[in-house]
DNA sequence: CGGAACGTTGAGCATAATCAACGACTGTGG
DNA sequence: CCACAGTCGTTGATTATGCTCAACGTTCCG
């Protein structure tokens, strides 16, 4: 009943605007970077109406190896893993998602990864089914994920480089690289720092190594000062970006 | 003067069938696999204008990685690799790509990635601009290509997994299985016989191992029973396909 | 206070890389 | 025709890298 209340006042908010945006996608933080950004304002509704918000605490699954593949969705905050598994228990994580990034292998029946929040995650979900038949209405919706899906591979080869022919001190330094090129910020005196938005042991999952060799590798990158850690062991300064640089690619 | 001859008999030869397909494309081996089975006959053409068929000797590079990202193409007959390399010739082979497949990477100015012929193979070539207009106008055919862009993306986290998790046995046994799940043919006693498409220094780029790696486990896989090599050191034969799915993925 | 989760460090070991030699096969040129 | 180099694959000896097992410190929370 309280819901009577709320609901047609959104609805009449949603009205009042020039355009006709749903009122959830109108404060939504990823309007813009999303997929949604190949719709007009009006266009939204298409979306919005299959959508469903999701809060997804940390450490949840979002979507089980193996289950029936029935959702996708937008990130609308916080950070994905996406990993790949062998029936004996080794793990592989193939792939980090962040803030605007569209999550879901569509066309398939089943899917064959598994999908687990890092932190709290804010989701913006769609039935695959659903979100399919929208595909076939909006063009450029379908070109932007064309367009996504591709990078996404391009960085998936990159990655397959990485695990197939890269030692542990490049891997470990090529990520912490990744993420401050990423996500980094630059202080007053021009070190670069950036917070690992995963712990040592989904790093190793990440990078194809063990807990114990990446803990190694950082505490060899941290001795020979190309990055220092400050307030716990997620955050780090990395004074000179060339010196990482060079270990990551060197001649 | 002489073209002027065969030109016209071939337009003829095309506009006397009962639809417009054009005369290259109705002969065309792969006319129902690659991208093109989403055009209708008709519709063939717009592809068939801007396409030019090219043979490509084994050996020879398509295309370099750090070039302008000037083509793409579908793979009528042969097999491509597709590699990632580092500046100091390290070198890991991203995919495999066979007749039908697509090559190339849309939507980006340069290639990162470079492609070479393994063995003499037809393409049918386009200019990736082109080919990206032809795109706005056949919304079948942008769907077929997102449904394998999205399915190459599964393989390539399903390789990571290999890559990042599996020891050299498991990698090697894992490559068979799949060469001979994919091109293998079963003989009158049940045995399943294929013919490997690269040489064992191209198994380990595209494995993340040394050549000698690769041979010796080869070897022990010999030894062992598994697989057994008739006439020269392509042609493998599985007698128990159970046998290598054990060791591909172990309890 | 006890336990759990996370991270670091050490010792020993196993796996795959490196370095080296050699056989089989192919094509080339004398 | 044979000698030769070149490519490809195999095998052996040795080494280095990263894994395994184990212990221990810190932080957080019941």
């Amino acid at each position: 009943m309280a819901q009577f209340d709320v609901l047609p006042v959104n609805q009449i908010a949603g009205k009042a605007t020039m355009d006709s945006m749903p009122v959830r996608c109108r404060s939504c933080g990823v309007r813009d970077t999303a997929l949604c950004a190949s719709l007009g304002d009006g266009e939204l509704s298409a979306l919005h109406d299959i959508g469903r918000r999701r809060i997804i605490p940390a450490g949840q699954v979002v979507s089980w190896a193996g289950d029936p593949n029935a959702i996708c969705a937008n990130i609308v905050r916080g950070v994905l893993k996406v990993t790949a598994s062998m029936a004996d228990g080794r793990e592989q994580i193939v792939g980090l998602l962040y803030s605007g990034d569209f999550v879901g292998q569509l066309f398939a029946e089943e899917s064959s990864l598994t999908v687990i929040a890092l932190t709290e995650t804010d989701l913006c979900c769609y039935s695959r089914t659903s979100f399919e038949h929208v595909l076939d209405d909006f063009p450029r919706l379908e070109r932007m994920l064309l367009k996504r899906t591709m990078s996404s591979l391009n960085d998936a080869r990159e990655r397959m480089l990485r695990l197939g022919r890269q030692n542990a001190q490049e891997r470990v330094a090529g990520f912490i690289l990744d993420v401050a090129l990423r996500e980094g910020l630059e202080d007053e005196e021009g070190e670069l720092n950036v917070v690992l938005p995963i712990s040592r042991g989904e790093m190793a999952d990440f990078l194809g190594l063990t807990i114990e060799t990446v803990s190694r590798q950082l505490t060899r990158l941290k001795t020979d000062g190309v990055i220092a850690f400050a307030k716990g062991d997620r955050v780090c300064t990395i004074p000179e970006r060339e010196r990482l640089e060079a270990i990551v690619n060197p001649f």
